[in-house]
DNA sequence: ATCCTCCCCTAC
DNA sequence: TAAGGTAGGGGAGGAT
């Protein structure tokens, strides 16, 4: 086991947690549904925002219907099913345009460096700590009993709440009543042993343990309902044991095939486990366990049949399912992907809607004041649902309400549990329990702690309707996370005369309460930092407000490490130095110049001006974001044996980057590759199950040949990086690659920036890849999870990524490219082609098999290069040189070395332009051979470069 | 000076 | 068993 290092705790107690989850097709379309539903509830400003947001209310199409269906079987069992189901009944007029529009917004212009200087000799480490341990800072403590301006109280009884609750939509109305019913809880029926089962159903596939009498027995005993046939659409899981009789990629889309255990199971816990981990897959013939199966599988993976073709180089097993698989489970990556979304969300709507058209309607709120004598005061809030995935749990759980409760994946059997805790009740926090602590520390604190799952489904929702909630407040929004943003309030209280914010406060979070189940706590202040800090004294369930008056009194008494900025690192260097120190007012001692050298210049100087109350929010705050950079890392449950299977991965992480360029439609100019490898003496067998341990962390960066969101492009690059860093595979504990100096991708049809460079000489469309065939069923399914709206070009990656992948060799049949218009005065009219193919022509463009270097005859230098050039066309074409010319020029392009292969095609061109440097059948050649380059270009990234046609400005050609 | 690479830290 | 992601701010020290 390896132990924290003795040395130095250096890693923070993970405060850390995330999840999965993507938006779907299927979320859009539910989202924008609900956007328009709640856009319903305010009449006055309803034309208004219709039109802002190009709601047009356009009629559904077959695809969206099927992407409802989906929904209806991804979401959250009994909330969304009803919500879709009433959603059918009304007008339900749904926009792709504004779903477009989501999507579109994410492009901007971007980029500049941002990594900071020079290189270390030493590589970081990572120390794998116990967890939460170390940071006693966030203590819940007795907030519990802190000032609130009470909740319940001063509700909202306004007329506008009844009002709106009168004309609102079927669809939140249904959902009140429905989370009223589960808050409620019902009690089990006569001759039910409880309803653990209910609104849930269930089909039996074939032989089961236990067999299907017994299963029906247990359904129907804990409030489940047996099916005796499966009725698509209204049985939930089909229950069956092994898939002898099952194609699971035959599966029609949504029906669930999982394991009887998981009846088994959640009877035992006393309540519906979530399916993912009882889903029958084809795996299930070799291996148990989700990871096991993984490993098991690639090492003795037969099954995907290496396809030795042409293109040797290219990893061919990409199994995308290990990620995939992973992510499923990540909290980390589901809050982490959440949060994007949000400020994607966001910038959306901002991007798109006028900003004087608030959409909300607060006059109730206000009061009629006859002279505006109160001081100007920004009130900034901050909103913050309180212990998140707990509260989401508790709304189906009422019999947990009130006890020390937390979500994690470990069912709470064993006490030694290294699973993490996402999120613990207030109950638990009492205990001092922490998020991100262990389950086994956590244990220690507080035994009576009860475990609940995770249901990454409702979060998903549920930070969907606090976003679209709180966007109609005001648009001066900052989103930080699933859970939590800011909000400038300051003009919408002046605009009604709102004097109080709390009200407004209260307002809000009465409507998120209602419409999501959840409590959510409010900070006001002058400042984000101010309201921000308020927040935690508002928790839970509460509202707090620090008006500008009394900052300095407020701030004194915060703790430091409370302080945003201020982690477990920074507070140990403060209180090494200044021995214990713990409040803002202690620190406001301190000169400035006694910070600088301890935390730095920039971190120093804000510390100095939020210790005092004093710091404002940094311009731009208020403001769309540029992204910065776009990552993937897996740094859990890699063992590996063989190259191969870093090779995997490394490809599976490039498509998964590739995907989410695409989806902010960004090209990278630079990765950068992280590798975690097991430290000398860290024990092989880590304390966490399959985690990564402690690390020695390598990172290597390499600038892009050119802006890519290749796949294959970053593929490659990665590889050499990996082969730099060269760590024993057996030694690897994680793998995280970051793609950087982002620019944006807005070359329309473009769906790779090959272009970028060239300036289309004509206005031919370049790009034939992209718009390809239509989609099927699987495609569909895969939707689902990749989550790419209508990105055919970017479902069609992903599913090669599942296949054996045919490395389909860039120059097959693709013989000179027929792409009509290619033509131009360079090439030979059609008619005085030679009806035989000339004597050089390569029978094949297979025969033009790839080098593993651009080099031709031996050489790689330029000049070099360009010798060989001179010497090879001065003579007549024979079959050899044309393929060795072409090899070298597919070669160059398939590394990428695109600049390049720019720069030898002008040399090529050139040369073949007069008869004094080449034999004139070399002309026609040598176009062949650039338009077969162009052909791998246009495989590898996406599109052609028009190596011909870009440079035909050149007037090169041939007048002899 | 400013940029770049390889870090470290923080936050959810 | 367990699912330790991901983005941004920032700094040290070498290269330019
Ligand atoms: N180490 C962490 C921290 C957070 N989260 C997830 C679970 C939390 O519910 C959610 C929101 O994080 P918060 O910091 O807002 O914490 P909570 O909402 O749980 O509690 P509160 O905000 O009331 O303090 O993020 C996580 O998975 N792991
Ligand atoms: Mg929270």
């Amino acid at each position: 086991m390896d132990k924290p290092g003795p040395s130095k705790p250096k890693l923070e107690p993970p405060d850390c947690l995330p999840s999965t989850s993507k938006i779907t097709d299927a979320d859009r379309e539910f989202w924008d549904n609900l956007v328009e539903f709640v856009s319903d509830e305010e009449e006055i400003t309803l034309d208004r925002l219709l039109e802002d947001s190009d709601f047009s209310g356009n009629e559904q199409d077959v695809e969206d219907r099927d992407v409802e269906l989906q929904l209806h079987n991804f979401a959250a069992p009994e909330i969304v099913v009803d919500s879709i189901e009433e959603q059918e009944a009304p007008p339900e007029t749904v926009n792709d345009a504004l779903s477009r529009l989501l999507n579109e917004f994410k492009r901007a212009p971007i980029s500049e460096a941002e990594g900071p200087p020079a290189k270390k000799a030493s590589i970081g480490r990572i120390f794998d700590e116990g967890n939460a341990d170390a940071d006693p800072i966030r203590v819940p403590e007795n907030r519990l009993v802190r000032a609130k301006v009470g909740t319940a109280t001063e509700k909202a009884p306004d007329p506008h709440d009844i009002a709106a609750a009168q004309t609102f939509g079927g669809y939140m109305a249904l959902k009140k009543a429905k989370l009223r019913h589960q808050v409620n809880g019902e009690e089990p029926h006569d001759g039910l042993t409880s309803n653990i089962f209910s609104g849930i159903s269930v089909f039996v596939n074939g032989y089961t343990e236990p067999p299907a009498l017994i299963i029906r027995e247990l359904m129907t005993v804990h409030g489940g309902e047996y099916h005796c046939y499966y009725e698509h659409g209204r049985t939930t899981y089909v229950i069956a044991s092994s898939l002898a009789s099952v194609k699971v990629d035959k599966l029609r889309q949504g029906e669930i095939f999982i394991k009887p255990e998981w009846i088994t199971d959640s009877i035992a816990r006393g309540y519906a486990l979530p399916h993912i981990d009882y889903v029958v897959n084809e795996k299930d013939r070799y291996a148990k366990g989700t990871l096991q199966r993984f490993f098991a599988q690639s090492k003795e993976d037969k099954e995907k049949p290496k396809n030795p073709a042409p293109n040797r180089d290219t990893v061919d097993a990409r199994d995308p399912d290990f990620i995939f698989q992973y992510y499923a489970r990540s909290r980390l990556h589901l809050i982490s992907t959440l949060a994007q979304d949000m400020k994607d969300f966001v910038a959306d709507l901002k991007s798109r809607r006028s900003p004087e058209s608030e959409t909300i309607d607060l006059r109730d709120l206000g009061r009629f004041v006859t002279s505006e004598r109160r001081p100007k005061e920004d009130f900034i809030f901050h909103v913050d649902l309180d212990c998140f995935f707990v509260s989401v749990a508790l709304r189906s759980r009422p019999e947990c309400r009130g006890k020390p409760v937390a979500i994690t994946h470990s069912k709470g059997v064993v006490s030694n549990s290294m699973s993490e805790i996402a999120s613990c009740s207030y109950e638990a926090r009492a205990c001092g329990v922490k998020n991100g602590m262990l389950v086994k520390d956590a244990l220690e604190q507080c035994s009576r702690l009860v475990f609940l799952p995770y249901q990454f489904e409702d979060y998903t929702e549920v930070s969907k309707i606090i976003y679209t909630i709180l966007s109609r407040y005001t648009l001066d929004l900052r989103a930080v996370s699933c859970d939590e943003m800011y909000l400038n309030c300051t003009e919408l209280c002046r605009k009604f005369s709102i004097t109080d914010p709390k009200k407004l406060a209260e307002h809000m979070r009465t409507e998120i309460r209602e419409k999501t189940g959840c409590p959510a706590s409010v900070g006001i202040g002058p400042t984000s930092l101010i309201a921000r800090l308020a927040t935690r004294r508002a928790k839970p369930d509460g509202v707090y407000w620090v008006p500008k008056l009394n900052i300095a009194d407020f701030i004194a008494k915060e703790k430091i490490r409370d302080i945003p900025g201020i982690g477990y690192q920074s507070l140990d260097k403060i209180k090494s130095f200044f021995g214990d120190t713990e409040r803002c007012s202690e620190l406001q001692a301190h000169s400035l110049e006694t910070l600088e050298p301890l935390l730095g210049k920039k971190v120093a100087q804000k510390l100095y001006n939020q210790c005092r109350g004093i710091e404002e929010d940094p311009p731009g705050f208020w403001e769309i974001q540029q992204r910065k950079s776009v990552s993937c890392d897996i740094n859990y449950g890699i063992r590996f044996t063989e190259q191969k299977e870093a090779m995997q991965l490394l490809s599976g992480i490039g498509f998964e980057l590739e995907r989410k360029l695409n989806r902010c439609k960004m090209l990278a100019g630079n990765v950068t590759l992280k590798l975690l490898v097991r430290s000398a003496d860290a024990p092989v067998q880590t304390a966490k199950f399959m985690g990564h341990g402690r690390c020695d962390a390598h990172t290597k960066s390499a600038v892009l040949p050119m802006s890519t969101n290749n796949a294959k492009l970053i593929i490659t690059e990665i590889v050499k990086l990996y082969n730099k860093i060269a760590p024993l595979v057996e030694d690897l504990r994680g793998v995280g690659v970051q793609c950087s100096k982002l620019k944006s991708a807005d070359r329309q049809a473009m769906s790779s920036a090959v272009a970028e460079m060239f300036k289309p000489t004509s206005q031919r469309k370049p790009l034939q890849l992209a718009g390809r065939p239509k989609k099927d069923e699987e495609r569909k399914r895969k939707r689902h999870f990749y989550g790419e709206d209508g990105d055919e070009d970017m479902l069609m990656r992903m599913e090669d990524f599942n296949r054996p992948h045919k490395t389909s060799p860039p120059l097959k049949n693709r013989h000179i490219c027929e792409h009509e218009g290619m033509r131009n005065r360079l090439e030979p009219p059609r008619s005085n082609q030679p009806l035989a193919p000339p004597a050089w022509m390569p029978k094949c463009t297979k025969d033009i098999a790839f080098g593993s270097q651009s080099s031709l005859n031996g050489v790689t230098d330029d000049e070099g290069i360009e010798a060989e050039f001179e010497k090879i066309l001065i003579e007549e074409p024979t079959r050899e040189s044309v393929v060795l010319v072409a090899r070298f020029f597919c070669t160059t392009a398939r590394l990428g070395n695109l600049q390049s292969l720019t720069n030898h095609s002008r040399t090529l061109l050139s040369l073949v332009g007069h008869r004094r440097t080449s034999h004139a059948a070399w002309f026609q050649a040598a176009h062949l051979i650039l338009n077969e380059a162009d052909a791998v270009c246009a495989e590898y990234y996406g599109a052609p470069m028009m190596l011909v046609d870009s440079l035909e400005h050149l007037n090169f050609g041939r007048y002899d």
